[in-house]
DNA sequence: TTGAAAGCGATACCAT
DNA sequence: ATGGTATCGCTTTCAA
């Protein structure tokens, strides 16, 4: 064995050598309301900014809080989660909390094995955007005295704080904007994945129509991405009677939708079929689609989630829910004609 | 003071005792090739069990690597931001390295703040994706034993090791993309972020035009959004003579540049003008669009960015280079008209 | 194979 | 104000 593994990280006791002090003078120079005298003080700036030394936050967190906090997440790249993460990790960053990013598969197994990672690295709090973590783990995350903070997923895990949009307001709210655009043909346009919220969309709107007489046709053609979105739109298109009046349960499904409404069947957009979206994610406002959505209100959302860990564990919360804001463009029309 | 303090994770001396061994012989049964006899290993894996036990990576880290990487980077909301990370967290992953976030500012401030955070969690390794650290920071990194990859920056950082896509090489084909579609008006639109990559597309665009006897107009109308392309489009077409080939040094510069074209002045794309793009985000394949472009192979430079952490350090090593990949899409006519 | 003990880096408590 | 010491949870010698 050579020396070439040897950790080269400058410690607080070279740094006090250096500047012929103890150690503990050392860390009490780096502790905030630490009573230090002037000249020691300066000594050990001086010989820390030599050497290069900053304070082990890994052995500072073997006694007290680690200050890290965990995000488990899958398909970063989709804008509303990138949306999500990006507010998140600032947010953190500004409770001076260090962040953790597990990209996980969304399947049970993966994001079990990113709950256990959390624990592995003392994570103060876990926070999960994607995939249903067993409930058996969160009890364990718990028993350990981690947090666990679910956003936008199913609400019936125990113990855990849970908060996201509300789905059913958003699909209700939905479907009176078709109706009072007078659209008489509807269909919901959403993805083979089968998670809570997407459901929760999908059964709410249906309902809401179903009680106004309506009819509703469901389509699901794949993931939860723009290319799902214009097969669907091919599909509804291809037979006989198209419908006049969509609901997508996302922004990616709508755009797609509406690029397949538009370049492959000539349709105009509101005139011909009126498209409502959710999520309100950047692209639905630009100029080729100027969709109608609902809003997650992201950045209230990211707040909530960070004032969570700021409070004693409020067990038993109910789970917070957010408005989705309404988004008034283009996609449907003002008035029924 | 309270017990509400005390933090209730369960560490090995509690299995330890539990099954009835001593904390060696936790320790071992989680290591790797250490030698535990069958019997008491079964012992010490049900107390862990029972107990909800995970080995602590951060005491652990105390002694050898700590298996930390961190990523440092801005404005993770765009797509192509988002497209790295997403690949390098998963890459990072299987290598079984826990990825930290540091979601800043590009102002060379806050990257210096980000840089010094990675010291304080003594991350094997940092990977900048934005922003440009001052060389003495990198010192220090470099000093305590870190590695620092670069990605897509500035190039003439000593110590650090760098990678990117080769700006110039995707400039002067973007340029020859044009020639041949027999463009003679042409403009190139770009940031006000005056970024290495940025300004290397930029100028080797212009110098490549130049070459040929042709001037470029060049328009830069804000950050490196939509928003700035949409209104570089009103800008250039505003005039009395509008280009009829364009370089828009981003894939989301062009998306907007094209809106402008397309809504605002009824241009037909490519018959009246020819669009190429950079980066190749999802949004630029969706039908709205067609943009043709040149693609940075995020996936292999992930791969790489990974590979080196594996390495022993290669000192002096030269910046490796990705060829960027043409797209052929629909925004530039076929042949010369 | 097993347990005891040293050490990693930092902080808090205790004397001084 | 300062230095010594115990402690956090773990891995790794070293003996037995």
């Amino acid at each position: 064995m050579t020396d070439l593994q040897r950790r080269p990280f400058v410690s607080a006791r070279m740094v006090a050598e250096r500047a012929g002090v103890s150690r503990s003078a050392v860390s009490r120079t780096f502790t905030d309301g630490a009573s230090v005298s002037e000249a020691t003080r300066r000594k050990v700036l001086a010989a820390a900014g030599a050497l290069g030394y900053h304070v082990n936050h890994l052995a500072r967190g073997l006694r007290e809080n680690s200050n890290i906090v965990c995000l488990v997440v899958a398909d970063l790249t989709t804008p509303i989660r990138a949306g999500l993460v990006d507010e998140l990790t600032r947010k953190l960053q500004a409770a001076s909390k260090i962040t953790m990013v597990i990209n996980t598969e969304s399947d049970d197994e993966s994001v079990a094995t990113a709950l256990r990672q959390t624990l592995n690295y003392r994570a103060d709090a876990t926070i999960v955007l994607s995939g249903t973590p067993p409930a058996s783990l969160i009890e364990t995350c718990l028993a350990n005295g981690q947090q666990v903070i679910l956003i936008n997923r199913a609400d019936h895990l125990q113990g855990s704080q849970n908060l996201g949009v509300d789905n059913a307001m958003g699909a209700r709210e939905a479907f009176f904007l078709l109706q009072r655009a007078g659209c008489r043909r509807l269909a919901v346009v959403t993805s083979t994945a089968r998670t809570a919220s997407l459901l929760q969309r999908e059964d709410v709107f249906v309902e809401a129509a179903r009680k106004a007489g309506l009819d509703v046709a469901v389509t699901r053609a794949g993931p939860t991405t723009y290319a799902s979105g214009l097969e669907a739109g091919r599909r509804l298109f291809g037979r006989s009677d198209g419908p006049d009046g969509v609901f997508c349960v996302t922004d990616l499904l709508a755009l797609g939708f509406m690029d397949a409404a538009r370049q492959e069947f000539g349709l105009r957009i509101p005139d011909d079929v009126c498209v409502v979206g959710f999520d309100d994610i950047e692209q639905g406002g630009w100029e080729s689609y100027r969709l109608t959505t609902f809003a997650q209100p992201l950045a209230a959302m990211a707040d909530h989630a960070v004032d969570l860990l700021a409070e004693p564990h409020a067990w038993g919360s109910e789970r917070k829910l957010f408005e989705p804001l309404p988004v008034w463009r283009r996609s449907v029309r003002a008035n029924s004609r």
